[in-house]
DNA sequence: CTTCTTGTTCTATATATAATATAACAGCTA
DNA sequence: TAGCTGTTATATTATATATAGAACAAGAAG
């Protein structure tokens, strides 16, 4: 899976590289027990610096995301996309009232909300 | 409206700030018009500096949420909850992309994220 | 006209986070 | 042993956040 990021982005560096990674397994591009590149390899392939991939592979391994192991490398958690009932539902509802409440003020509603919504989990399961 | 922060909270003051004022907004406590605090008197009541509301105004302000004039004070944008058309589409889906990604990632899927977000809008609706 | 309040601007400081850079360490493999 | 893995440690630079105090310009109210 093509990884990229933009240094010109408002948004952090390893932010990104995280946000990329969830996106890939969202979509399918990568699978569990998937291999990752080592940081030293993917800092030198995006030409960022090997903590600033480290982070982001931190954020994801506390997340339950991935895998890290000292010697055997990074991989994507065999458990990934199962329903693993964290506390994270909480925190989805507080981004969800959030991301609501800022629509609302753009005069974007509910019905256009959810199906901006179904689109992406449409464009999830699509090929490409 | 009452409008409170957390010091302890990750996210920043201003945004805690702009994110309830956004969330009064949709939710009704605030309306179309409506004046807001002067920047003095909210940092007063809420403990902190008076440039941080206004950070947290003009981030508003940039999003056309609020109206912001200098000797006349703050108030609600009146266009606020129509559709304005603006790029804010493009941003909304590219966070809702993520906040999906995130969600499938941790085994919550299109039925149950459609669920919550009902929840949110019906939440907006109701009273109290 | 004077006084007060409004948001804004400026300078300054302290703190935290982000990103980079080297270097060394510990575990495993070939 | 040599080479790879993630981790740890120290250090530096840059940026964002939050605070503080002072001053300014525009308007409202006495």
């Amino acid at each position: 899976m093509l990884l990229q990021i933009d240094v010109n982005s408002e948004e952090t560096l390893y932010t990104q590289l995280a946000n990329q990674i969830r996106y890939g397994i969202a979509k399918g591009y990568l699978q569990p027990d998937d291999p990752l590149p080592s940081v030293r390899n993917l800092a030198s392939e995006l030409g960022i610096n090997m903590h600033t991939v480290s982070k982001a592979y931190n954020k994801l391994k506390e997340e339950g995301i991935i895998i890290v192991n000292r010697s055997k490398g990074v991989r994507i958690s065999s458990s990934v996309l199962a329903d693993r009932r964290t506390g994270y539902e909480t925190v989805l509802e507080e981004k969800i009232r959030q991301l609501v409440s800022q629509s609302i003020c753009n005069g974007i509603g509910e019905k256009r909300f959810l199906g901006m919504v179904k689109n992406v989990f449409t464009e999830m399961r699509s090929e490409t």
